[in-house]
DNA sequence: ATCCGGCCGG
DNA sequence: CCGGCCGGAT
């Protein structure tokens, strides 16, 4: 569509340099197989996405360094005592997801064999501490399955962009966002279009004062 | 002082 | 379907 165009272009133009998108974090994954190339993006996207749920950008880039260099890979956090997974999460808050992060990577070293699911919001065979957004996230990020993600920024600029027109309850509105971005991800790269969409929701789309004149989906909106 | 946020437990 | 988790930003 018009808008999966739209957001492919910005995205390409305008997306922040970040770590977990940078070469560095496939460099050493593209000279392995196929299969641990993508579990190792895997395993850098999951960490980023956990730490971006609660805290800014702009602090996580430091953290996230310093957590890869220390455990780069799965089996590296699965054998990490958990006092110095602790000590590292220090500063981010909400500690039981730090210890969630080990018990998963545990889980899934263990469990899993060391590969990440491939498959969105089956969240059964994700570790505990995956929900639907961070499942979702992995899969077309770094998968190229075909799912939407839903976050805050997500819903912001879906919510303008759709103009809900009746008041919806809580659910069917949530319900109503995944199926929005579900149909927008439905395309070649849905990592990109989910990257891009909130993006939008973080540089343009802002909540107070956003740059609609900046904006990609302006005349779609 | 208040709000914000994915996930989980109740 | 609500409230708690924790720190940061406002």
């Amino acid at each position: 569509s018009a808008i999966q165009h739209a957001l492919i272009q910005w995205y390409h133009q305008h997306q922040r340099v970040l770590p977990w998108r940078q070469p560095s974090v496939r460099r050493s994954a593209e000279s392995m197989t196929h299969g641990q190339d993508s579990n190792t993006m895997a395993y850098a996207v999951w960490i980023s996405e956990v730490m971006c749920q609660q805290t800014q950008i702009s602090v996580v880039t430091d953290y996230f360094e310093r957590w890869i260099a220390k455990w780069p890979t799965v089996q590296a956090l699965a054998a990490a005592q958990l006092s110095d997974v602790h000590q590292a999460w220090a500063g981010l808050g909400y500690y039981s997801r730090a210890t969630r992060l080990h018990e998963a990577a545990q889980y899934i070293v263990n469990q899993l064999d060391g590969s990440f699911p491939t498959v969105a919001r089956l969240i059964f065979c994700w570790p505990p501490g995956v929900g639907p957004y961070t499942a979702s996230a992995v899969a077309s990020i770094v998968f190229a399955k075909r799912v939407g993600v839903v976050d805050g920024n997500v819903n912001r600029v879906l919510s303008r962009l759709g103009g809900i027109a009746v008041p919806l309850t809580q659910d069917a509105a949530k319900k109503w966002m995944w199926r929005q971005a579900d149909t927008l991800a439905d395309h070649a790269a849905p990592g990109q279009i989910n990257q891009a969409m909130m993006e939008l929701g973080a540089l343009i789309c802002t909540p107070k004062s956003p740059q609609c004149h900046a904006c990609p989906l302006a005349e779609h909106c």
